[in-house]
DNA sequence: GGGTAAACTGCACCCGCGGTACAGTAATTG
DNA sequence: CAATTACTGTACCGCGGGTGCAGTTTACCC
């Protein structure tokens, strides 16, 4: 191994796979160093307790998606000059991406912080609060722009629009994991943009 | 204590809030005995281990929720002969009581599951899976009504319609937790409520 | 009122896992 | 060549899940 093996992000691609299957605490320390073919000492240098790498996996992993939602939203923005049509683009594309997942999508830290509150410090789960009213911002800011062309069909609280995003991911992914339907989710942002185009476009289109 | 104090269901109401809040391995059976004041042969007595436990709240968690939703939907169709506009009522009272629960809601065991996979023995996670394809059945079956009498707006398909009232359940959880705000549950089942709505009702109202 | 079964208590013990402590070592870098 | 980084090895602790089994209380039935 060495130096240039980088055994602190293996330790990290290991125990994110394991956490979103299984849980974090079902996700042994002892597990992910047979994995990583290191000792248990070779893991406390690296973190200092299960906690650390739990701080680490979920500040990588909000990084990590910001940057696949700039991606796609940027992309569709670049495809439409109209904010509406953008960011409809912008949910096909994720769709799409989603369903191209061979597996389906791993799951989600923000819902295994939700379900597994108390064994995480406070620090994560302000986080993960964090994390969440960030999604809320981008997505609200998308709909203000989208507003201020188009006038809702029904009265809504943009900030609750917003949050809908997160929330069919979120849940789209629960329904795939339950339904062991890798697609599931895909579908369900689909119908979430149906909604979105349906609120915004003139009735008489 | 003795005969009439009913200790298995006491042991399954302490473990269904623990379980829920903080997930089931953070669960210790240590302090499920010490809260039920029993011993922790007392326990074992009643569940030969921890699965068997996980097995019993599930069972009985799924079924309050069929009863729960056979209850509230059941009386919005008393309230309105047309499918369409008892669902609407279905799922305003939905959101309602919802907002009621003094402190959210609790989580579900649907999610809890399946962030928690592998620690499950296999029949909880069947048993899951047919959990989720009751409320297909259930809302498919009235979506199929509606759509007997409403022409959708936009094609969509009645059974990943019907998964999104879960979806929607079950992320809008997801964001009560994440954003410690109770009441973002009942608000996204209002904004389902409103897909619903217009995606059925004709465009010149 | 005695017997039986249900519903426990008490105690002793094993294992796996998270975590600590600390000494030793191989490779890299200045 | 010295210092730093990135580990290994070993020994040990406490907690929680789980087993085994003998003993005890309580309710109810005949």
């Amino acid at each position: 191994m060495g130096r240039g093996s980088n055994t602190r992000e293996r330790i990290m691609d290991i125990a994110e796979t394991s956490v979103l299957t299984k849980g974090f605490v079902a996700t042994s320390i002892e597990e992910i160093i047979v994995e990583a073919e290191i000792t248990k000492s070779g893991f406390f240098y690296h973190f200092k307790d299960k906690n650390e790498l739990a701080n680490a996996l979920f500040d990588r992993y909000i990084d990590r998606e910001d940057l696949l939602l700039d991606d796609i939203f940027g992309r569709a923005d670049e495809l439409h000059d109209d904010p509406l049509h953008a960011f409809l683009i912008g949910l096909k594309m994720l769709s799409e991406m989603l369903a191209d997942l061979p597996n389906g999508h791993p799951g989600c830290l923000v819902a295994t912080v939700c379900y597994n509150e108390q064994i995480f410090d406070r620090k994560i789960r302000d986080k993960n609060q964090v994390s969440v009213l960030r999604w809320r911002k981008r997505f609200r800011d998308t709909f203000q722009s989208i507003s201020e062309i188009y006038q809702p069909n029904e009265p809504v609280d943009l900030d609750d629009l917003a949050d809908m995003v997160s929330t069919v991911v979120e849940g789209g992914i629960v329904m795939s994991k339950a339904l062991q339907d890798p697609k599931a989710l895909a579908r369900q942002i689909l119908l979430l943009r149906s909604y979105i185009k349906i609120l915004f476009l003139p009735r008489n289109h």
